[in-house]
DNA sequence: ATAGTTAATGCGAACGTTCGCCCGAACGTT
DNA sequence: AACGTTCGGGCGAACGTTCGCATTAACTAT
């Protein structure tokens, strides 16, 4: 554990003052060309660096930004967190602040972690991701006054700063790819009701809206609700593929990639050729999802820009020029390959 | 932004001197039953919370370990380093500490990244991952004399407290489990010598021995080593696979996941049936490996494992009780699925 | 020559803790 | 009666900064 020089020690090697050499290197004051000579020959020498966690009491900040993540199930993949967590770090690092990763919490407990770091001093705002509907670290967040920015959506009557990526828009281009390859009868694999974050209502919406657009009218049935990973897509896509070639579904829009895989699982099993006799498309854009066989049409959300965007607005906020835009919202990318790129066969 | 409530306020209410009150909420002297109650419930009415920054500039250690992991390829999953990532900040929660991530930097200006964090004392140790064979790092903070501890093996003059998996017994498992189907012709996809951590050195290690106790004979031809990435180990397999059946592998053992895959397409594309005419394995087990078609045969990491043991380890060593055993090898574990269950044909 | 300005630097205080030492009273013990 | 001991608690200092105000000397304008 290595020694460290203080300003004083600086100090007394210029023969200055030590207020003075904290205001000559930070650049407060003006002082004669010699002895600012003096202060920053002397500081290199001797290696000087401030002490972070000094000026962090004399300054009343942290410089520490909270994040903090609902893990992904062990069978799935989140790339979406690790890229997320990537560019968030890079630019706060940027202009000086650090980020603090702490825990996911079950339940309500969430909040205790959040309101011990703001209680101990020890972060200066928060980074949220995975919000929900009605997340109660926003209001929480909120009645603390204490600064923070979302990623995702939470109830459109709450005002708070938040960037997302609009799964609308993502869902309506997959479903007017699909309508230009000759779909018409197309399923959907959604989350439930109950466990839908505000991410499934909007993707639902764009869905709609771009089936409602090609005049076409999908039954209740093919649009299955349920947890939202492989076992339930693979079940549904099962029931659907059952049928009689003429009554199924000829395209299978899923929510997520690994609903996606259900899918194709499901197809393979009942020797229903994806690509061919049957388009599915993911959303996500997931690492493997290029290398499945066949690969996967997924949607691709610009998470480095997310990630860039959310840190940006929270040191707005945290440096008192809160952003003109309260709610950002960024275009995702349809990544169109083999499992939906042949036109389709009306069997 | 919520004000704070100071030991000195508690103090007030209590009716007491401050510094004595901080003894006693620390449990570090004892005062008459009264007094006691008084301060505690000062505390506990006021909803006291002792400040962080300050306790760290007093007791000259920040309570922050610091973490950083090189990025993952765009194309490849990483469950790895976030699994891993959530169980040291879970350990390292439960015993006061908070994880400070910050940022990959190619080359040795990672170092700087490290140094820098010391200088401004922001952390008090280090846990490392991806460590490569002569890791500057951990010359770096050898010399500084700085805490840390690290998730994978370096040269191994060096003494240094680190844990890993024991790959070489993971190939082992596999190459055991390949022969016991009856394959004698076994190809192997390993990284480049060049780009080659101690990780690849030791699974072949483990390979090798395997082959040879089972006294099979691998010609340097069937050993491809290259990127590590998908086009690498497509290509390879492709050369493999376009010889005549009699004369190419009936397995191919990749040391990662990625190259599996790699290979799988490539069995693919030539009209070679994984899991019948040719066995694969891979490296990781990463998330969606068991959704393949086949399902993949792959070594599992007991990464929440690891992480634990790495946090254990630094805490050990920050309060002065280093690790008895500087080094620690964990199991892996094969997990046999269906790419490499059937028996060999000989074909 | 006097007052007013500016440049260069010093000084005390504060941020919220923890830590070691001191002190007075009460209590035995020779 | 003089002397240790223990208990309960106070006090000053320190950790390494930053910040506002004060001070001095030199210089300019009247």
């Amino acid at each position: 554990m290595p020694r460290h020089v203080t300003i004083k020690e600086v100090a007394a090697v210029a023969g200055i003052s030590y207020q003075t050499v904290s205001k000559v290197l930070n650049h407060q004051v003006k002082v004669s060309k010699q002895t600012e000579e003096r202060i920053w020959t002397a500081a290199n020498e001797l290696g000087y660096h401030p002490n972070f966690i000094a000026r962090s009491l004399r300054s009343q900040c942290s410089g520490m930004i909270g994040f903090s993540w609902e893990p992904t199930p062990p069978d799935q993949t989140n790339q979406i967190y690790s890229q997320f967590m990537e560019s968030i770090i890079h630019y706060s690092e940027s202009v000086g602040y650090h980020i603090l990763a702490f825990p996911y919490k079950p339940g309500g407990e969430w909040i205790n972690a959040y309101r011990n770091l703001i209680e101990t001093n020890r972060v200066d705002g928060f980074i949220l991701s995975s919000v929900e509907y009605e997340d109660t670290r926003i209001t929480f967040l909120q009645e603390q006054k204490f600064p923070f920015v979302a990623f995702g959506r939470s109830n459109p009557e709450w005002k708070f700063p938040y960037i997302d990526v609009d799964g609308a828009a993502g869902m309506r281009m997959v479903v007017e790819h699909l309508v230009s390859q000759g779909h018409r009868r197309i399923a959907i694999l959604n989350w439930s009701e109950a466990k839908s974050t505000s991410v499934g209502k909007n993707r639902m919406k764009g869905c709609m809206e771009a089936l409602k657009n090609a005049g076409i009218d999908t039954p209740p049935q093919w649009i299955a609700r349920g947890e939202g990973d492989f076992p339930f897509a693979y079940q549904s896509s099962v029931q659907w593929l059952d049928l009689p070639p003429a009554q199924r579904p000829t395209a299978i829009v899923a929510f997520s990639d690994i609903m996606a895989i259900g899918a194709m699982n499901a197809a393979l099993n009942l020797g229903v050729r994806v690509g061919i006799d049957l388009a599915i498309t993911g959303f996500d854009d997931s690492p493997l999802m290029q290398y499945l066989i066949p690969n996967l049409t997924s949607v691709r959300q610009p998470i480095w820009e997310v990630g860039r965007t959310v840190a940006e607005m929270l040191q707005g906020i945290l440096n008192g020029n809160p952003p003109q835009n309260q709610a950002v919202l960024l275009e995702p990318t349809l990544i169109v390959r083999d499992s939906s790129s042949q036109p389709a066969r009306s069997s």
